[in-house]
DNA sequence: ATGAAAGCGCTAACAG
DNA sequence: CTGTTAGCGCTTTCAT
C-alpha cells in the first residue's frame, strides 16, 4: 500500500498536522522540520491522496466538460486548447460526452450532483432554463462554449456576423443568386448563420430565395454538420434549383466537402460554375483550397478556461458573454478576380435564360 | 448546501447506515423502510457525494486516459469509442493529455500517485520499463492502445501486417519501384510499418532502396504524422529520386494529403504517374479517393475498455496482447487495372532511361 | 511552531 | 433488519 500522511508523521516523529503543513508549505512551520519531513516524505514516495484532499478541502481541482461527441474537428480542436490552457493550472479535465441528445440532461444532472468538479464547461449544447438555475443554486460555475444563455457565462463565435461576412464576400465578387446550405435549424449556430446570410442579401437588395436556394435540413436529431449531409443537400439543390445559383455559402467546411463531392459528380465546376464559401477553416480546407470563415477555436477554449478559473477562484463576477469574430480566409473556391469577371458574364447570361 | 446522508437519516428517523443500505440497495433492509428512505432522499434531492464514496469504498469509478494531443483524427475516433464503451458502465473518463513528449513521464507519475482512477488507458505512448513495474506494484490496471509492452495489456493494430498488405497491393498491381514515406522511427507504429513494407518488397524479390526511396524523418520530437510532414517528405522525394518511384506507400493518410499537395504542385499526377496507398482511412480519405489501410479504431477502443474493466473487476488476468488487422480499402489513388497496364509500360520506359 | 482532535460524507464491520 | 462506530486520508481549528 502507498504511504499515507500517518506513515510520514510516524517516521518523522511528528504529528500529521505538521506533515500537512510541510506538504502544503504553510508558513507556520519551522524550516528545519519542514525540510526533514519533506525528505522523509520523499524517501517514502509519499504522495497525497487526491480524493482525500478534495474531500477535506471541499475543492476537487478538476473541471468537467460536457461535449457532444460528433467527432467533429471543431470539438477536438476546442478540447485541445482547453486542455492546454488547463495544463498550466492545477486542474484536471474530466470528460462527459453526450452521444445521444436525449442523454444531455441526464449527463448534466450527473455533473451537477456528483460534485466531482469545481466548474463546468458546456460545449455546443443548449442548457434548459431549469438547469441554469440549478447550476447557480449549486454555486457551480459554468461557462458555455459555442452557445448562449442569459444567466450563464459564455464564449461563442459571432456567427451572425461571420455568415454576414461570408455572404458579403460573395456579393462583393459580383454574385447575385446566392444559395446557402445549412445545418439543422435546431442548432443555435445554424440559426444565427442563416440570419447573417439573410441580412447580407437583404442589405444589398438581393432577394432571399428561401424556398429554392436555402437548404437547412438534415436528418432529425443530427445537426447535419457532416460530409454526408452536405453531399445530400447539394444533390437536392442541384435537383430543385434551375439554374443553379452562382455562389453558395455553406455553414460548415465538412459539409462543403460533401458539396464538392456532389458537385464533381454532377459536373459542376468549382469555382467556374459555383463559388463556394465555407465556415470553420478545418485542417482540410486548405488542402482543397476552400475559401472559408476561420473560427478562432483555440482562442475560444483559452478564454473559456480563463474565465471559468476566475469564477472558481471567486474573483470576477457579473455577466460574461464574449463573441469572437470569424475571419475570412480567401483561397481558390471562389475563383480569382479574373475568373470572377468572366463568370459575371456567364452569370448574367444564365439569368437571362 | 446539498443534503447529506445525515440529513436524510434524521428526517427519516433512522441511522445513516440504513440510509446507506437503502441507497446502495443492499439486501439487508426492510423494503418498507427502504421505500420510505428513498422517498425522503428524493424529496431532499439527496445525491451521494462521489468523492466521499470513492474514499470510503477505495474505488473511484473513473478511468484515466493518457493521450498525446496531436489533434489527430485517430485519437478523436479512439476517444469516442472509449467514451461510448464507458458510457454503458459506471465509469467516468478523465483525460490527461501529453502535449510535449517530455511531459509524458510526469503525467504518468501523476496518474499513478493521485490515485484518482481505478484503471488507465495509455494511448499511442511508450511506457518506460520502470513505469510498467510501478503500475503493477501499485495494482493499477493498465491497457496500452496502439502500443506494446511485455508486461502490460495492450491492443494495437497489426502494423507490420498492414504495411505488408499495402505494399503487396502495390506489387500486385505490377509496380517494381516502390517508395515509402513514413513517420519518425521513434514512433512504434512507424517502425513496424517500415518493417512490413520492407518484408513485402523482399519477399517479392524487389530491392528495398532504403537510401533514396524511403523517407522516415520528420522534425525531431514530432511523429511526423501530419500534412506538413507529408508535404515536405514528398518534396524531398521528388528532389532526390530520379526517376520517381511508380508507387508510394505512405504511413498515414494525413501525410498522404501532404504528399498529394506536393505532387500536384510538381505536376506529378495521381494515379497516372504515382500510385498511392495510405494508412488509417481517415474521414477525408474517401473524399480524395485514397486507397488505404483501414484501422478498426472503434473496435480497438471498445476492446481496450472491455479488457480494462475486466481487469479492474478482478476477473481475468494473464497476458493480453491483441492485434487487430487493418483492412485494405481500394479507391482511386492506385488507378484501375486498365490504368495500371498502361502505366506499367511507361514505368518500364522510365526505368530504361 | 506543533500536537490533538474534529470534521469532510460515506461505507462497512459489528453488535444487537 | 437496524443503529453505532470505526475508518478512508487529509485539512484545519484550537489549544499549548
Amino acid at each position: 500500500m502507498a504511504a499515507t500522511i500517518y506513515d510520514v508523521a510516524k517516521k518523522a516523529g511528528v504529528g500529521i498536522g505538521t506533515v500537512s503543513r510541510a506538504i502544503n508549505n504553510s508558513p507556520h512551520i519551522n524550516v528545519g522540520t519542514k525540510a526533514r519531513i519533506l525528505a522523509i516524505a520523499n524517501e517514502l514516495h509519499y504522495q497525497p491522496h487526491a480524493l482525500a484532499q478534495s474531500l477535506a478541502r471541499k475543492k476537487t481541482n478538476t473541471i468537467a466538460s460536457v461535449v457532444p461527441f460528433f467527432t467533429n474537428y471543431f470539438y477536438v480542436e476546442l478540447l485541445k486548447s482547453v486542455q492546454r490552457a488547463l495544463s498550466r493550472s492545477h486542474y484536471d479535465l474530466i470528460l462527459f460526452s453526450v452521444d445521444r441528445m436525449n442523454r444531455r440532461d441526464r449527463t448534466i444532472d450527473r455533473v451537477l450532483s456528483e460534485r466531482r468538479c469545481d466548474g463546468v464547461l458546456i460545449i455546443s449544447l443548449g442548457v434548459m432554463d431549469g438547469y441554469a438555475e440549478k447550476f447557480i443554486a449549486a454555486g457551480l460555475p459554468v461557462v458555455l462554449i459555442d452557445h448562449m444563455h442569459q444567466a450563464l457565462d459564455s464564449v461563442a463565435i459571432a456567427n451572425r456576423e461571420g455568415a454576414f461576412a461570408a455572404a458579403s464576400h460573395l456579393i462583393g465578387l459580383g454574385h447575385r443568386r446566392i444559395g446557402m446550405i445549412n445545418g439543422h435549424l435546431s442548432s443555435y449556430p445554424a440559426k444565427l448563420r442563416l440570419e447573417g446570410f439573410r441580412l447580407a442579401l437583404e442589405m444589398h437588395g438581393l432577394d432571399f430565395d428561401d424556398r429554392d436556394l436555402v437548404i437547412c435540413d438534415a436528418k432529425a436529431g443530427e445537426h447535419g454538420f457532416n460530409e454526408a449531409a452536405g453531399y445530400a443537400a447539394m444533390q437536392r439543390l442541384i435537383a430543385q434549383s434551375h439554374p443553379l445559383p452562382g455562389a453558395l455559402f455553406v455553414a460548415s467546411d465538412v459539409q462543403c466537402l460533401g458539396v464538392m463531392r456532389a458537385a464533381k459528380e454532377a459536373g459542376v465546376r468549382i469555382p467556374q460554375d459555383l463559388a463556394l464559401v465555407g465556415f470553420d477553416d478545418i485542417e482540410f480546407a486548405k488542402f482543397v483550397g476552400l475559401t472559408t470563415m476561420r473560427q478562432p477555436i483555440a482562442a475560444m477554449g483559452r478564454m473559456a478556461v480563463t474565465r471559468l478559473l476566475k469564477r472558481i477562484e471567486g474573483r470576477e463576477n457579473g455577466d460574461f458573454h464574449r463573441e469572437l469574430e470569424a475571419e475570412l480566409i480567401v483561397r481558390e473556391s471562389c475563383g480569382s478576380r479574373q475568373a470572377f469577371h468572366v463568370r459575371t458574364e456567364s452569370d448574367t447570361v444564365s439569368q437571362q435564360v
